[in-house]
DNA sequence: AGGTGAGCATTTTTT
DNA sequence: ATGCTCACCT
């Protein structure tokens, strides 16, 4: 009955969309036109319905967005309900699948998982092993390569005769034998179970009888497939919901026909599209259909909102990226100042992250608060990093990676030259090096001094892993007394430059086993279930912590999907925006896409800006205005020059005037 | 084992 | 301008 009530708020469009509940369905939902909200009632609808909800699947691309799922699907059924409905990403949907059937595929049920740091030290590793003396191969070119492989559903190299062929076998194999995969491998083994093996396939499919998949303009081929290979029989409940205009990751592989083509994938669907929009005002709508109706290949949609009285868009001409940092921030200055504002409420966005460092001096200068999104991730740092390969090391003992990160930090005397044998003994009798280093064979081939010391480290991980298997030991507590007794701390002490940084590095430790505790008592899949979801969530922190307030800095892309009441677009320029990469690769289309998605996020005012002179890569190089502002002209744009504003006596403009008055009061 | 300097590239980012 | 990698040096 709650949902009743509630689906008697949602606009035509919407209630078709959300109480359309068998065969295929195609929801092109536009910027704003409240995609959400429509997903999570219809769960609540198909509920409601009386589909049990065990059997409906909600998939998302990141964990943010599968929380916030979770979340709004718990306000709108009972509890018990809310709980039994799968919401996750498509990686921790791979990884549910794959744990249950990993043997099928011939790894262990608790393979790990390498993120792309791991992922790296193998390639470099494989790579120096592969190569012969007179090739190389940067192991980032070899990694953008392999994954794109990965992703076009290759599974193993298509010529083994070239090297980056042999370096792809190799890096597989080597990943097999740690019992290991990254995160494409995921997809990939999750696709290949399905495919070949009927009876797992099978049992998936009768897993869920309702399958809705989020953001489908983003998904690529595997994914897609993975969809297909879930759904079942020929008229299967599928709901994707999506927006082509936003499509800005098919440089990572998003196959934009995925959702253009959708019928060819999923037969006679029924499709709706939602144009009606509840975040932006309609100069903003306007200047976004003006723009994105030049590209050529789309749905086709038209957005529009209840009339609401609008300021128009400025588009401002600045002679420089200085004057423009300076102009973009004390603007937001007099805005807040003059309608009482909290910071929170304005963003930032451009298309290169390089792009923020002038606005976070102007910011710094004028003690502005401030947060860019999308920074160095806590996980990246090296202690937390650290602790994980510890971790991993004991719960997989087959994870090469993780011991070999930390078989000498700290310091216990196990050397390279130690280090170098075991990993040619490991290959050679296709063990894991952990295993290798306990044979008493190899302790006697290795040099007198590091022998005890691998037999007493060894011994430490085999005393540690013994105690955190114990049901209901306290994590928290034998994992830092570890770290302690095995000198771990003492050495971060020595590492650090300063105090602040040791401070600093130990307190991120803290927190690390502060989640540990936290998980611990939320779940009671162990170690090896933290384990996965540090692998698989790396940012929950920084969701969860969301504390850090003040003026949003972000680039279009990390963009998609926030809304902000007031923003600023800088440095609209041709070779930025669209970017000049974009212009050779010939992907124009997805610039303005990005430039669409950029303008969609602004609720009240838009400010967009572009500069003659910008400084880039040390020298300053002239710039003209990105052809995407002709295309947005027409009502409700403005262009002026900040130059000439600047110029004219101040009670010709308001802008002017008010912005000269915070600017002197802030740089005095 | 760890530090230093030359050389080099430099869009966007999730899991 | 800057930061990162790799090679070479102490």
């Amino acid at each position: 009955m709650i949902t009743k009530l509630r689906i008697f708020d949602l606009n035509p469009e919407q209630q078709d969309a959300v109480t359309c509940i068998s065969g295929p369905l195609l929801i092109l939902a536009g910027a704003g036109t409240g995609k959400t909200r429509v997903i999570t009632s219809r769960i609540a609808y198909l509920i409601e319905e009386l589909t049990p909800p065990e059997k409906i699947l909600a998939v998302t691309f990141t964990n943010k967005a599968a929380r916030e799922m979770k979340e709004r699907i718990a306000s709108l059924v009972p509890p018990d309900a809310a709980k039994a409905v799968t919401a996750c990403t498509f990686h921790s949907l791979c990884v549910r699948i794959l744990r249950s059937h990993a043997q099928l595929l011939g790894y262990k049920k608790n393979f790990s998982i390498f993120d792309d740091s791991d992922q790296a030290g193998l390639l470099k590793k494989v790579i120096a092993r592969t190569a012969a003396k007179d090739e190389s191969l940067d192991h980032k070119v070899a990694l953008s390569l392999i994954s794109k492989a990965k992703n076009q559903g290759w599974n193993a190299p298509p010529d083994q005769t070239t090297l980056l062929g042999a370096v792809y076998q190799n890096y597989q194999d080597e990943l097999k034998l740690q019992n290991a995969m990254d995160f494409d491998d995921l997809l990939v083994q999750t696709v290949r179970l399905l495919n070949e093996f009927p009876e797992a396939r099978e049992q998936w499919q009768n897993r869920y009888d309702q399958i809705m998949v989020d953001e489908f303009q983003d998904t690529n081929r595997l994914q897609l497939e993975l969809v297909s290979l879930l759904a079942k029989g020929l008229n299967p409940n599928v709901c994707v919901v999506g927006d082509d205009d936003q499509s800005i990751y098919g440089w990572r592989g998003a196959e934009i026909s995925n959702i253009l083509e959708f019928e060819k994938h999923f037969p006679s669907p029924s499709i709706f599209k939602l144009e009606q929009n509840y975040r932006s005002t309609t100069a903003i709508l306007d200047a976004a259909n003006r723009l994105i109706r030049n590209n050529k290949n789309r749905r086709g949609k038209r957005l529009w909102c209840a009339g609401k009285e609008a300021a128009p868009v400025q588009v401002m001409a600045m002679p420089s990226d200085v004057e423009e940092a300076e102009f973009v921030v004390s603007e937001i200055a007099a805005q807040r100042e003059s309608e009482k504002l909290p910071w929170e409420h304005f963003a930032v966005l451009f298309r290169m992250n390089a792009q923020s460092r002038l606005l976070e001096n102007e910011l710094r200068r004028l003690r502005i608060p401030y947060r860019v999104v999308g920074g160095k991730s806590f996980y990246d740092r090296r202690e937390v990093k650290d602790l994980l390969a510890y971790l991993s090391a004991i719960m997989n003992p087959d994870d090469d990676q993780a011991l070999l990160r930390i078989i000498n930090t700290p310091p216990r005397g196990i050397g390279p030259t130690s280090v170098e044998l075991a990993l040619s003994e490991s290959a050679a009798s296709k063990c894991s090096v952990q295993e290798t280093l306990s044979k008493p064979e190899f302790l006697s081939r290795c040099s007198r001094k590091s022998a005890p010391n691998i037999t007493s480290f060894l011994e430490s991980l085999q005393t540690l892993r013994i105690q955190v298997s114990t049901p209901g030991a306290d994590l928290f507590t034998l994992i830092s007394s570890f770290l302690d007794t095995c000198g771990y701390s003492e050495d971060l002490r020595r590492v650090c430059k300063t105090e602040e940084e040791f401070f600093n590095r130990e307190s991120n430790l803290r927190d690390m086993l502060g989640l540990i505790q936290r998980y611990q008592q939320r779940s009671t899949d162990g170690l090896q279930g933290f384990l996965d979801e540090m692998n698989l969530d790396r940012d929950r922190q920084e969701d969860e912590e969301d504390s850090a307030r003040g003026v949003t800095l972000i680039t279009l892309h990390a963009a998609k999907g926030l809304e902000f009441p007031h923003v600023h677009l800088i440095g609209a320029e041709e070779a930025l925006l669209p970017h000049s990469r974009s212009l050779s690769e010939g992907t124009l289309d997805e610039e303005r896409r990005l430039f669409y998605v950029g303008i969609t996020r602004a609720m009240k005012t838009l400010t967009i800006t572009h500069c003659q002179n910008r400084k880039k890569y040390g020298s300053t190089e002239l710039s003209l205005p990105s052809r995407f502002l002709k295309e947005i002209e027409g009502t409700g744009v403005v262009q002026s020059n900040y130059e000439e504003i600047m110029n004219q006596p101040a009670d010709e403009d308001f802008m002017a005037s008010e912005f000269e008055k915070f600017r002197a009061k802030f740089s005095s």
